[in-house]
DNA sequence: CTGAAAGCGCTTACAG
DNA sequence: CTGAAAGCGCTTACAG
């Protein structure tokens, strides 16, 4: 075959084997510009003509448009570990907010562990961007620092919610008022009469446990209650620690008679606990959550908790990325919304 | 100004006043050549002058590269409603079967009624095709006909999980065998010696209610226990409706000893309603529930259900539609996975 | 390591 | 309603 039999069967197909608009063009019988008008949705086609290359489009599975990025931003939304009702909060509060400005969404899930089919932090910031990524909002700072900075220098911003540790000025970050979220609801079961309180903490390095330890803290000093040692516990925010380390505050010498607990799947160990023991909740035991996702309302009896406003944590993480995507500076690189005791059904006076 | 004098001082911007290769090839001094190599990550560029271009990209705000659709495909997940605890796991089965073949799973919400703010239906389909969209999974459809004929159109293949209606062909779905677990669940409490057993059903329409509720008749009648007026209840598949109608059946002349409920949500809302009541669960009323979400585990005390393998039923949705997208045919238009009893405490025997 | 030149895939103003 | 032609933004083989 001559160099000219070569370009005449070539039928237009780009270099990759892919179709383009030649090769629909040709196969219809048109010109390349009918087929681009087409795809436009310009409407000087005639109706026939336009079904007839919309048709060999898909038929030669057509794939050439582009994604423009500008017009369908995207911002990538991290979680580590499994969804909880936690995230399922944050995650409704970014969708919603994503609505109007027409941002798309895109959740992904890292494994627990560290390293594991990570793609190295450079190719992966890389991809990000040309994938048409804006911004990374993380939850519970996962990153590790040569993704952090893998980001920066790809000039994709980075929002945290709830951030692992203290606020850095290198990244912005999201929170709540752990230190008075975890004070009021101190001050709500002393109020109520109780003094034996004990707290069940979340990851002890956690910026934001160490706070509602503090809250604790704080509370029960100014009304001179004792923190006996065995009251003060950890977990992991997970249900299961709170089971365990429920049983083992009723099993203490001198049980609390309210346990304020960092997270609402802890304070439902803490309640599953005391039903196993035959304690009834709120009569028996007080026990006061923090959060106030879907479970706080499920449960039985209904969950006192102090409110995260989650929804609006994660409203608020995907206007900032957007403007930090902008160019436009942010004011503070760490902002802490309002949090709340919401009253139900699980504390009641001591008796 | 002369027509020269405007090309000169274009300095290569696009028509939409965007920086291109060639203003940043400008600013640099370089060539349009070596910007692009810098762009595509080539070797052969010195140092210097890529840390400049790359610099100059930035600040010019360079966005032309357009990301390719097939390099980085992309799938829309699309839930009406709050998400819940039945959503999250589905959204865990989407999201960890995208990982591996790195497919972006962009997570979309629809207020719950018909018509507000939805674009039209031609244009969202063609806005989704223009993202690089490759395929759509709608969580129980909400699609109205006029949008599935959209996609259909647009070549977007549609998965629908757990659907409404009644499978059609037009489009490929993904369900439990809720006939078979709602049949398995009446027998374990009729096998703890039940005979006065209650169905609180879903949405009345819905196929998955439809097969739960002929399981439970079906389980009831070779049993040849009664079905009293009264004891066949329908909700929403919410909370609010397990303590209402679980609130009724209670106050029943001749009340259930259990309570089969056509979802964990409503389950946990019976719980409550017998907790109120000041009765025991499962001393005085044994509860089931229907899909062995987070919810089950957590509940006190944990919930016997019925576990619809969400998880799976996600991947294998993310599945069928990547390769429904590729052009291969999918064996069938519907499938159903497994449910399995999940015994936990919430069931015992009738005293 | 750099860039002139050829060329690709697509769009658009305009003549018919 | 159609398409030839000009042109845009980008890439790449190749000469230096």
């Amino acid at each position: 075959m001559t160099a000219k039999t070569d370009v005449v069967t070539k039928d237009g197909r780009a270099t990759d084997g892919r179709a383009t608009l030649a090769t629909v063009a040709d196969a219809a019988g048109v010109s390349v510009a009918t087929v681009s008008k087409v795809l436009n949705g310009r409407r000087d086609v005639a109706p026939a003509t336009r079904a007839l290359v919309q048709d060999l489009l898909h038929s030669h599975d057509y794939v050439g448009r582009r994604v423009d990025p500008t017009r369908f931003p995207r911002v990538e939304l991290l979680f580590h570990g499994d969804l909880n009702a936690y995230s399922t909060e944050i995650l409704q509060g970014v969708v919603s907010a994503g609505i109007d400005p027409a941002v798309a969404v895109v959740v992904t899930q890292r494994p627990h562990g560290r390293q594991p089919r990570r793609p190295r932090p450079v190719v992966w910031a890389s991809d990000l961007v040309a994938a048409g990524c804006q911004a990374v909002i993380t939850v519970v700072n996962d990153l590790s620092p040569a993704e952090a900075t893998a980001l920066a220098k790809a000039r994709v911003p980075l929002v945290v919610i709830d951030p692992v540790n203290l606020p850095d000025a290198r990244v912005t970050s999201v929170g709540a008022t752990n230190f008075s979220g975890a004070l009021t609801a101190t001050q709500h079961l002393l109020d109520l009469g109780h003094r034996r309180i004990a707290y069940l903490g979340g990851i002890a390095a956690a910026a934001s446990n160490q706070a509602r330890l503090q809250g604790y803290r704080g509370a029960m000093e100014a009304a001179a209650a004792p923190v006996p040692d065995g009251y003060v516990r950890t977990g992991n925010f997970i249900y299961q620690d709170g089971l365990a380390e429920g049983t083992a505050l009723l099993d203490l010498a001198e049980p609390p008679t309210a346990v304020f607990a960092a997270s609402d799947e802890m304070a439902l160990g803490v309640i599953e606990a005391a039903r196993v023991r035959g304690l009834r909740v709120p009569e028996d035991l007080s026990v006061v959550g923090f959060d106030d996702t879907q479970l706080a309302r499920l449960a039985s009896p209904p969950l006192t908790t102090v409110r995260q406003p989650l929804r609006e944590i994660g409203a608020i993480a995907l206007q900032r990325a957007l403007r930090l995507a902008a160019g436009e500076k942010v004011d503070s690189h760490h902002i802490e919304l309002a949090t709340e005791l919401i009253v139900r059904g699980s504390t009641a006076s001591a008796r």
